[in-house]
DNA sequence: ATAAACTTTCATTTTTTATTGAAAGTTCAA
DNA sequence: TTGAACTTTCAATAAAAAATGAAAGTTTAT
């Protein structure tokens, strides 16, 4: 294969995957095209290389700089911006982590906490509900809790993980 | 809160992160909609309380069964269908994990190694792509079988892992 | 074998989400 | 302070995804 064939299937399937778990195609494939590129890119090559309006390109890096996964740089004596990704894997696991954790789970708990609170009659339809709800809050906090904790390992803490796990 | 509020609202919410991650917002709210409910649910009901065509239900229906976590039940002297939903948490975990490893992930995985096996002609920038691509082919080749390990611990895993990870 | 009772399918429609691009905004050098 | 060089915004449009519902299919009791 091409590099150049090679460097697009890449972009195509990171794309494709970010969809599948709720980040947008093109927000993916930016990100992707940025983790492969030895240097910043500039918005001008991005929407040329990805075929996309300014403004997509400008909103979608908006949004992996709010992640906290995309950075802007200046050169000495341009005018433009340049984009380059975060590379360090487990820098990434870690943020993408806290902010779906901040973003999405957080909001979660809170309604779980909320309805499992509710002061139940004690038909058994809301006997179970009560039950299951709680269930539910006590497991996704601790699965919160953990993903909360790996963070803190910070670097490699996959390989760490792993050989605990595998021991 | 009455019962009837807190349901829908777990409903709702359930509904809203499924979206946020990926499965469809229907697919969700059944799923929810039967965890908690304390016997079987028919397909009347499900549409009738959602407020979603046959077609739909049948769908999502579906599409539930195949990832394993909602269940046909059969009731004596009655013709219809009746669906439940996997209760036990870390039983869904482990089948939502390893559904969504098959779909995803090993494909992905494919394609990764596929493009970081490219024949370099060694300019900085192929070197570069070559070194990430494989970077991160064995960075989410060890995250699936993280995944995959925490299947067979099956019963109270994340228990286990929190105690593991947390020392 | 039939028909009632039910479920599934899929072409069409609706809804949701993402993209465009022109206009407004910003920054900087002179 | 102007204007060239760039970026951002957002209303309009396009694309993608999900939902509908009528027709086709299946199952079961008789």
């Amino acid at each position: 294969m091409e590099f150049k064939d090679a460097k697009n299937k890449f972009i195509q399937t990171w794309g494709a995957l970010g969809s599948q778990w709720g980040i947008n195609k093109t927000m993916a494939q930016i990100h992707a095209l940025l983790m492969v590129s030895h240097e910043a890119v500039s918005m001008e090559d991005i929407m040329e290389e990805l075929q996309i309006s300014r403004g997509n390109a400008s909103m979608n890096l908006r949004a992996l700089m709010d992640w906290g996964i995309v950075y802007k740089e200046y050169k000495a004596g341009e005018r433009r911006e340049f984009f380059t990704a975060e590379k360090d894997l487990d820098e990434l696991a870690v943020k993408i982590s806290r902010e779906r954790s901040k973003r999405e789970i957080k909001p979660a708990l809170k309604v779980l906490k909320e309805v499992s609170s509710i002061t139940s009659d004690n038909t058994p339809e809301e006997k179970h509900f009560v039950d299951q709800t709680t269930k539910l809050y006590d497991f996704v906090l601790k699965a919160d809790n953990v993903l909360d904790k790996m963070t803190e390992y910070k670097d490699n803490w996959l390989a760490k993980l792993v050989v605990k796990i595998m021991k």
